[in-house]
DNA sequence: CATGAATGAGTCTTCATTCAT
DNA sequence: GATGAATGAAGACTCATTCAT
């Protein structure tokens, strides 16, 4: 039940050129003549240019189940600086592998007319994953439940999915507009991450223990 | 010099479009209609629907520059949480003002085939400002201006800015679907953010200190 | 208020290859190319292809209305054959110069899908009309009002309208399959009409008279 | 040399979605859909589309054929009022039963650039056979075949089979529209018709008598 | 016979832009 | 300034038909 060849073909074509041009400027026919496919044999796949995109988003989030469900590991469990960068980076990596569903994703979502928000489904499904590991942990800790979930939330989303969304997204332009190889980039980047957001995993931890209020 | 009544309805008419719908996805029908001026004279005042969009970003500029000349204070020398958290919070008014635009500017930023993006002028208006602050404040404790410029640069984007803009674009949705209203959110979130981006910049200052070595 | 000059056009050349062709089998591009406009300019007089064909109706049964609401004199009140015979023709000759747009009325209202079916409005219009008349013409007489209106109804349109209609649609053809000149088919459906037709008139006023039950 | 099962499936749907939606609306693929079949087997047992239309023709013209030759009985040698109802009425369900090939038939015919006509062939072998009755008939009362067979023929076409056809066509839509029963309607059109159609045939008889005169 | 895939040539409709007044 | 009309060049989508297996 593979995806036929051409159909694989025109998904990541219109992929990668929706992620150039934005959905409502790309064309059709470009995407036809790129994938090497007659335009109609994309009718013959799709109903329409927009369920090329919805496809595209429908496959990613399943993508996405299954790599939360199975892998994941949690950062905050490592036990040396080290480990903790390579696996920040490694994180890094995985989402620039997803850069241009990604792109795509933010343009789309940033229209104020646009549905249901896929960006929310993302970090929905990775919250409740981090939920349970957060919860083990404090356990773990003998520490009780009763952390502020919203802020996490909103700490996770705003100034943790964000910053590496829009990192992945912006990367190449900035190191071409600052005069910075994309190594170096990412080391200051790593750097910067590792004190900001997770300076609010360590706050959140110390408002939790009891020799802390 | 003033813009004429209806050019100015047609800019605003056509800010409100673009941000809606999105550049490509606007019809210059729309902004004529919605803008009641007829839709040739759009073309009396403006080359082409991109044209348009050239202006709102000029203008935006501009008042930016203006803004940023004229007035910022310094976030990091108020003397009291209370008065950082007000003005952080006037901060945020400040650019959910400038909504609009900024999701226009995003959107277009975000397409691979984006010109000198303009989020980066933002940045680079910003950054001079704030070096300046930093370089006298620096002065006035007697160190030697010796900061990684570079990394500074990257967390105020990545870190400062982009969870800043993300907010003010996201903040409405995400109040709807995580049944949260406006006025906890911005409480959250600002909470959050002197926590995760401040921490950045206590630890670059203190990077600096002789004592810290 | 007219018309503009394309717009008529557009309409004139419409209803002659709709009626040439059927509506599906039209192409806008066609029309266009016949009345000498744009393509595009179609679409801004128009909203579709269909609504050209709703345009279409909706004029003709305009003009229908005014037509029967000002004049149609009263078949059954001429008094002699002679006079009835040339009021006759005369009312063949006026359906016969909306041919077309009946053509098209007939071609569309075939289709199981049809909607409202402008044939009965047609009909009701023609009905409310002869209906006073009737009416009329019992009182002068001292008649009672008890005719079988339905099936008045259902005499007027089956053996009424429907060869009316029909030797108009396709009289051109019938004289070209059997080799007969058209006055000579005029004459010889007139004949049959009066006949036939007429015939059921002279019945129902009959079974309304006093001696004749 | 019976039709496959397959092949007289296509035929079966392609008539009715011909008479649904007129032969141009109509889709090969929907055909193949409510048929059952892979659309190209529709190619397999057809040159096209319009091959499918014709072969629809062409086998209900063969069964008009031998329904005309073998049976058919004599409307005018029906000895009672009653009888005469009764047999048009099953004449009546006969073209009945034909509705959608009629109906495809008139909406073809209908068309300017329609052929040659089956509407007209129809009538030709309907025609034929009523000839020789007719000529019978008179030879057994004894009477010369003087009659206006031309005349004849305007009269069983317009004012006898087309009042039939658009009775079969339109009946359905007739009897919602005004609020009557289908029987009603029957009725009512069997009492019209009779009296109509049927004074042109007692005319054209009179006519020939020499006591008539 | 049967089918999934493929295709050339449309077909309606749209849209930014321009013209004439 | 302002407008109704006009237009070229696409644009998304369709459809009868064919191919390869």
């Amino acid at each position: 039940m593979e995806k036929s060849d051409a159909k694989a073909r025109i998904l990541a074509v219109a992929e990668k050129i929706f992620a150039e041009k934005g959905f409502d400027a790309a064309r059709v026919d470009e995407i036809a003549r790129e994938a090497q496919v007659n335009k109609a044999l994309i009718y013959y796949y799709f109903e329409s240019k927009a369920s090329i995109l919805e496809e595209l988003f429908r496959d990613f989030m399943m993508e996405m189940m299954h790599i939360i469900e199975s892998s994941m590991e949690d950062l905050f469990l490592l036990d040396s600086d080290e480990k903790v960068r390579a696996f920040f980076k490694s994180y890094l990596g995985f989402w620039d592998s997803k850069k241009n569903i990604l792109r795509i994703m933010m343009m789309e979502s940033l229209k104020e007319s646009a549905p249901d928000e896929p960006l929310f489904k993302i970090m929905d499904m990775l919250m409740k994953q981090e939920e349970e590991k957060i919860k083990a942990m404090l356990r773990k800790q003998g520490l009780h439940i009763g952390y502020d979930r919203m802020e996490g939330l909103v700490s996770d989303f705003f100034t943790g999915l964000m910053p590496i969304f829009s990192f992945v997204l912006y990367k190449d332009e900035w190191a071409a507009h600052y005069g910075i190889t994309e190594t170096e980039l990412i080391d200051k980047f790593t750097n910067v991450f590792l004190i900001t957001h997770l300076s609010y995993h360590r706050y959140a931890l110390d408002r939790l223990k009891p020799e802390n209020e």
